[in-house]
DNA sequence: TTGTTATATTCTGATTTGGTAATATATCAA
DNA sequence: TTGATATATTACCAAATCAGAATATAACAA
């Protein structure tokens, strides 16, 4: 591959990271995160774990499918959401273990 | 330190996480760090290497510096930047080597 | 002083984003 | 079919954010 190819490629991946943290940038996505860590779970299960709106909940929820952080499977009428890609995860533990050396994990009453 | 307050510590971890994720969600912030990551320099080389007015770049780079992620020195009447935590730099590139497994770097052309 | 260079700040306008409320869709059960 | 439950989408508003233009400040040189 060319120097100049390198370059667009580059370009684009730094477009494609910024857009990426920005997904992170919420403290309700990065909630949902923390509490799909350790496994998928549906809508409802989430609404009751942390405090948002049903509306407000299914957007953020479409947000991190929609950039690939999150992967979903229907079961009747639920819908399961989990990680799609661990390394998402990486980075939130890279961050949060920045900002105290605490674990990156969700406290239901948080 | 009871649970009450860890929920109470983690809740605010995860604003701040969310704070800082928002920091890095600039493609212009992302080339400022690429291009500091190997040691400091002043405002007028990084104008130089990015493409930026200068009214942006200083306003970016005082974004990095409120929140913590540079750290800055006079000489003169140049003004030094430089990483101030370089967790943040891992962080970077746990999200870049997740997007394809290229390094973090700043090519001038890009 | 005055002028020049380096950097920062303020103002403004356009765009984006998050939240709420209301509505819509999809699945299941009867 | 009809009704109920689970989830998504739309419409709207307020707040935040980015870029560009203009202006301001700080340091140096003469």
């Amino acid at each position: 591959m060319t120097v100049a190819k390198n370059s667009i490629k580059r370009l684009f991946e730094l477009e494609r990271a910024a857009e990426l943290f920005g997904v992170l940038a919420t403290p309700m996505r990065l909630r949902i995160l923390a509490a799909l860590k350790h496994g998928e779970q549906n809508v409802t299960s989430l609404l009751g774990k942390i405090d948002a709106s049903q509306p407000n909940m299914s957007r953020h929820l479409s947000v991190l499918h929609r950039f690939g952080v999150l992967a979903r499977r229907r079961e009747g009428q639920q819908i399961y959401y989990r990680i799609a890609d661990q390394s998402v995860v990486l980075v939130c533990e890279a961050m949060c273990s920045n900002l105290s050396q605490s674990k990156f994990e969700l406290d239901a009453s948080a």
